[in-house]
DNA sequence: TAGCTCGTTGGACAA
DNA sequence: TTTGTCCAACGAGCT
C-alpha cells in the first residue's frame, strides 16, 4: 500500500483546483490535511481581526469538506516549519504537497520547511493554485519586472490563455492516524471576536467557504456580469463580484473565476457582453499585477514604491485618523464607505478609492495607517492588493496616479451614487435629506435640514476639513517632493 | 541609440 | 447642462 501524503494547506481552503491536493490524492495513498496558524515566524504579519473571523468560518468549512471524505484537518498553531516536520515524523508520511505563497515572510519558511523535508529524505512538492501567471515568468522584453499594469497585462496574456481549472478528485483516501502532538482543536485558534463580537454584520453578509464561494461566483454571473462594465462603478448596484475574500482565502482560484466567466457567457447562458468579460478578466489581471509588484518588492506595505515619498510631510493627526476610521468626517460618501468597511468587513472597490485619497490626500495622513486598519478590518485584506492599492492611490506606487489627481468626494459621491441610496443605506442619519444635498448636507438650507430631521454637529458632523483647500495643500505637499531621481524602486533600496 | 507614445479609476474651468 | 482642454514632468517600455 504506498505510503500518505501530507496537503499542507495555506490560502488554498478549496478542494477544486487545488493542485497540491490532486496530486496527494492521485498518489493513491491516504491523504492527510494539515493547516499551521503560523504568525511566529519571522517576518509573519498577523492576520486582523476581520480576516481571523474569516479563516475561522472557511477552515470549518474546509474541515467539512475533507471529512466527507474522511480525511481528517489537523491544526496547529505554531511556527510552520517545527509543525510541518512533526507531522511528517509521527504520521510516517513520504511527501508533502502545498501551493505557494508570494510574501517574503512565507517564502522564507516555505524554502526552509522545503530543505528540512529534501535533508530527511521526503517527497516536497509546491504547486500554483493562487496565481495565473507566476510572477517571476512575466517579464519585459530586456527581462525586468513590470512597473506599469497594461504593459504587464499584455506581456502576461501573450504567454497564453490561463490553464483550465482542474476538478476536485473524485477520491480522496482518508488515512488512520495516531494522534499527532501539537494538533489543536480550531476554537483553540481563538479566531472569533468573543469581547464584543462584532462580527453579525459579518454574519448577515457571508458565507464563507468553498461552497459559498461557488454560489457567489454563480450568483455573480448570472446577475451582475452584465453590468460589469457599465456599473463596475457604482457602490448602489450589485455589478461587482465580491469574490475578493474567497480569492484572498482561496476558496476560489483565480483560474475557476476566469473560465467560468468565459464559459458563462460563450455558452449564452447570462445576457453579458465581451465587453463585460474582458473588463472583469482584466479586474484578475490587477490581482495578478499586485502579485507581481509584491513578489519583486516583497516590503510592499511598508516602504514607498516611490522613495521620494520618503520625504512626504505626512501630518501625525490621531484624532482625524480615528474620525476616519469611525466614519465621522462629515463627508458622507467617505463616511458610508467606512461604516460599510466597519459593519460587513468589506468596501465597495470606488469607495476604497474615496476613502484612500480622502485620508491621504485631504487629511495628509501617511497612506500607511490606512493601509494598516484595512488590514485589520477587510475581510478580503491581502498582502499584495491592499499595499499596492493603497500606494496607488497616494501616488507613492508603482504606475501610480499623476500627482493632481486628487478624488472630490462630494462629485465622486454625486457621479457614483448619484440617488444617494449608498449613503442612506450606510448614514441612516441623511437619509431624509434630498438628493440635491445628500452628498453635501452642510450646503443644504435650515428648512431642508430642518425638514430632513438633520443637526449639522449634532445627529451629523459637518465636514472635518474643506475639500478645496485641502486640495490646494495636498498639492503643495506634493510639489515639495523632488522629481524621482533614479533606483526609485523598493526592491534596489532596502538591501541593508 | 534615441526617440516616441503612453500612463485604470480626475478635476477645474472656460466656452 | 454639457463638452473640451489643460493640468508637470518623467519613467516605462517599445521600436
Amino acid at each position: 500500500m504506498p505510503s500518505s501524503s501530507i496537503v499542507w494547506f495555506r490560502d488554498d481552503l478549496r478542494l477544486a483546483d487545488n493542485p497540491a491536493l490532486t496530486e496527494a490524492a492521485a498518489s493513491g495513498g491516504p491523504v492527510i490535511a494539515v493547516y499551521v496558524h503560523d504568525v511566529e515566524s519571522e517576518g509573519m504579519r498577523a492576520p486582523g481581526g476581520a480576516s481571523l473571523w474569516w479563516l475561522h468560518h472557511s477552515l470549518t468549512a474546509l474541515g467539512d469538506s475533507l471529512r466527507a471524505h474522511g480525511v481528517p484537518l489537523l491544526i496547529f498553531r505554531e511556527p510552520a516549519r517545527e509543525a510541518v516536520l512533526r507531522c511528517v515524523t509521527e504520521t510516517g508520511a513520504t511527501a508533502v504537497h502545498w501551493n505557494r505563497r508570494y510574501g517574503a515572510a512565507e517564502i522564507a519558511v516555505d524554502t526552509a520547511v522545503k530543505g528540512d523535508l529534501k535533508a530527511a529524505g521526503i517527497d516536497a512538492s509546491s504547486h500554483n493554485a493562487s496565481l495565473l501567471y507566476e510572477p517571476w515568468k512575466v517579464r519585459s522584453k530586456v527581462g525586468d519586472p513590470f512597473k506599469v499594469f497594461s504593459p504587464f497585462w499584455r506581456a502576461a496574456m501573450a504567454t497564453g490563455e490561463p490553464p483550465p481549472p482542474r476538478p476536485a478528485p473524485s477520491s480522496i483516501k482518508g488515512a488512520e492516524l495516531p494522534a499527532v502532538s501539537g494538533a489543536v482543536r480550531l476554537e483553540d485558534l481563538d479566531l472569533l471576536p468573543t469581547k464584543p463580537d462584532w462580527a453579525g454584520g459579518f454574519r448577515e453578509t457571508w458565507r464563507p467557504g468553498e461552497a459559498g464561494a461557488a454560489e457567489a461566483l454563480d450568483l455573480f454571473l448570472e446577475e451582475g456580469l452584465h453590468l460589469y462594465a457599465g456599473n463596475r462603478d457604482r457602490p448602489d448596484m450589485p455589478a461587482t463580484s465580491s469574490l475578493s475574500p474567497r480569492l484572498r482565502f482561496g476558496e476560489i482560484g483565480p483560474r475557476q473565476v476566469w473560465h467560468a466567466a468565459a464559459h458563462a457567457l460563450h455558452d449564452g447562458r447570462i445576457r453579458a457582453t465581451e465587453k463585460d468579460l474582458a473588463k472583469f478578466h482584466t479586474e484578475l489581471g490587477w490581482r495578478e499585477f499586485s502579485y507581481h509588484l509584491l513578489f519583486h518588492n516583497p516590503d510592499l506595505a511598508r516602504t514607498n514604491f516611490q522613495r521620494r515619498f520618503d520625504a512626504f510631510p505626512w501630518r501625525d493627526d490621531r484624532k482625524s485618523l480615528r474620525l476616519w476610521q469611525r466614519g465621522l468626517t462629515g463627508v458622507p460618501i467617505v463616511d458610508a464607505g467606512m461604516r460599510q468597511l466597519w459593519r460587513t468587513g468589506w468596501m465597495h472597490n470606488r469607495v476604497r478609492m474615496i476613502v484612500a485619497s480622502f485620508l491621504v490626500k485631504d487629511l495628509l495622513i501617511d497612506w500607511r495607517a490606512g493601509e494598516e486598519f484595512f488590514w485589520d478590518t477587510l475581510v478580503d485584506a491581502d498582502p499584495a492588493n491592499n499595499a499596492a492599492s493603497w500606494q496607488w492611490v497616494a501616488g507613492s506606487g508603482a504606475d501610480a496616479a499623476p500627482y493632481f489627481r486628487v478624488f472630490n468626494p462630494i462629485t465622486q459621491g454625486e457621479k457614483f451614487d448619484p440617488d444617494g441610496i449608498y449613503v442612506r443605506r450606510w448614514v441612516p442619519e441623511l437619509a431624509g435629506l434630498p438628493n440635491a444635498v445628500v452628498h453635501r448636507p452642510w450646503e443644504a438650507s435650515p428648512a431642508v435640514l430642518a425638514e430632513a430631521g438633520v443637526r449639522l454637529g449634532e445627529t451629523y458632523p459637518g465636514p472635518m476639513v474643506d475639500h478645496g483647500r485641502a486640495r490646494d495643500r495636498a498639492l503643495a505637499a506634493l510639489a515639495s517632493l523632488k522629481p524621482d531621481g533614479s533606483g526609485s524602486r523598493i526592491s534596489s533600496d532596502t538591501a541593508d
